[in-house]
DNA sequence: TACATACCTGACTAAAATGGTCAAGTTTAG
DNA sequence: CTAAACTTGACCATTTTAGTCAGGTATGTA
């Protein structure tokens, strides 16, 4: 179980937007340079981000992302949503009625694993990205 | 995030295994066709836990595996760490310093990717297999 | 108006992880 | 002695990941 970089950076560049995004619009190559990712890796992250009204964009010179929301209103669940970081426990289709291994009924360990994946989901939830901004002022004052 | 079948099967298995450990060993043959899981995978997967002496091997015709411990004793964590399911969220190695961007300060989401970790594994360690075995008599009758 | 900056898009790919299979044993009950 | 069942290790196809690359387009500023 781990988690993909695809959901780590979109939310480390959030916290580092958010963090700068006062005034003016961060760059794409702000973030890349202070958080070491690449350029071209950030910019289909925030091509998703964008489709799913995280940020907005500005274009041209003296451009880049402001956010779309107010900070305490997206949650980790909506970051990972739009660069397609799901969680996934349960091995089979959850609408079907069939279980994992082709048969009629669910697999014996199905319960145990919807129960993680809620557990899990349920961090995500309740995290916002202006909690990130908070501790992260905590930590550095 | 997605838990691989390595995890999965060993829990399965291991819950079928209890199910019917009652005098005689259960052989991987058993546990293939009742849970529909590769045998030579199983195989892998039991050399693992007997490693781990989770389950102990009977040789020979009518031998199988049977447990070793109490099932109460035996929590997901314990299981996860036989078949090395880890739980990984943080990119960095945690005994460092350095941070997962090569940095010497950690990385700004670092804490919540650890929070992460540990709100994971906590629901790993609090799970047993009894608790499962009785989940399953449970929903079966 | 030129031009640099920064967003935008899609195709492509090397490397790693996953989810197994296959082959060749050894042990032991009956 | 033989079949059932554990044991070990090598091997491999497919998928996923984590990007790169090569073009574009929009726009503020000089
Ligand atoms: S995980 Fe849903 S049936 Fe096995
Ligand atoms: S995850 Fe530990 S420093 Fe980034």
């Amino acid at each position: 179980m781990k988690l993909t970089s695809k959901g780590r950076y979109a939310v480390m560049a959030l916290v580092d937007l958010a963090r700068f995004d006062n005034i003016n619009p961060v760059s794409l190559r702000d973030i890349s340079l202070r958080q070491s990712i690449s350029l071209d890796y950030l910019e289909q992250i925030f091509s998703k981000l964008k489709k799913n009204e995280i940020v907005k964009s500005i274009r041209g010179t003296q451009g880049g992302y402001v956010l779309n929301k107010n900070p305490n209103d997206i949650k980790l669940t909506n970051i990972f949503h739009a660069v397609d970081e799901k969680v996934k426990t349960v091995q089979c289709k959850k609408e079907s009625k069939r279980g994992c291994n082709g048969k009629a009924t669910k697999c014996i360990t199905h319960n145990l694993w919807d129960e993680l994946e809620i557990h899990i989901n349920t961090f995500f939830e309740n995290k916002s990205l202006e909690d990130l901004i908070n501790d992260n002022k905590e930590t550095r004052v």
